[in-house]
DNA sequence: CAAGCAATAGTAACGATTACGATTTATATT
DNA sequence: AATATAAATCGTAATCGTTACTATTGCTTG
């Protein structure tokens, strides 16, 4: 995921060219780690003072829902991050600090010998937490 | 985990008895299944019409601590249940609707193959999320 | 360049959780 | 049993993250 395609995606789906978009997107790509909406809008307030919460959250909402970003909650705040290259599903080593991450290329769901059958399946989480070397120091 | 031993860790921890939190935990003995706050409050308020939001999260945040109770955040919301009798770290399959789980006895930790050497790990958490028979119907 | 509609600002509302001062209650001590 | 004291609770306010609303702004298309 890079900004020019998230921009096209947006578009293919008949939302707006804005230049706000454009910079949260740019931020996204900058950072390539998981931001709360108040890291979002510290970001931005230089540019945009008077970033309104609904601008945020609705646009990290868009883009959470076309895939441009991937979503997680921790410590019960939502976090997004740009999308990783790797298409295929993933899971997350996370830094509980900055946000930064690590894919693990396996999944549990793989391996699992109890029965699910009792349960109509729809979903799971899997994240392994830490702190990374930078923010361990 | 039963009512019984659960009150023994608390006064043995230096918490006093009191009707509130033997009816409290007599409320997890008997659902075996995650509760949210709320969920608490509705259960109780038959007994304990005036019955404190502090009492509730005092009381839940210090059973969780104790391990009387398994804590688990759901969409946003925190959820409790009475600890499981299986004594060994087990994960979750977890009904969305009713909070009714199932125990997982594989843990994907004992199959990572990711270096996470350049993080310090602090925990982990996999949980597979679904709709149970019951809820399904 | 004007119409139409999406996007935004500013702010209020919301739900879950935490925190506070005043009061009540469990427990240990006399 | 009466009392002291410290914990527990109530009633309520504050807080935090998130969502929602209305008026206004600004993209986009013809």
């Amino acid at each position: 995921m890079d900004v020019l395609t998230a921009m096209d995606l947006l578009k293919k789906n008949g939302f707006k060219y804005t230049d706000k978009r454009r910079d949260l997107l740019q931020l996204f790509s900058d950072e390539k780690r998981y931001l709360s909406a108040k890291e979002v809008q510290d970001s931005l307030k230089e540019n945009y003072p008077g970033l309104s919460f609904d601008t945020i959250y609705r646009n990290l909402s868009t883009f959470s829902e076309l895939d441009i970003l991937e979503e997680t909650e921790l410590e019960g705040e939502k976090k997004f991050r740009f999308t990783c290259p790797t298409k295929e599903h993933h899971h997350h080593l996370i830094c509980l600090k900055c946000g930064k991450t690590k894919e693990i290329n396996a999944c549990p769901m793989e391996n699992i010998t109890t029965d699910l059958s009792d349960f109509q399946v729809t979903g799971h989480k899997f994240e392994i937490y830490g702190v990374c070397q930078v923010c361990v120091s």
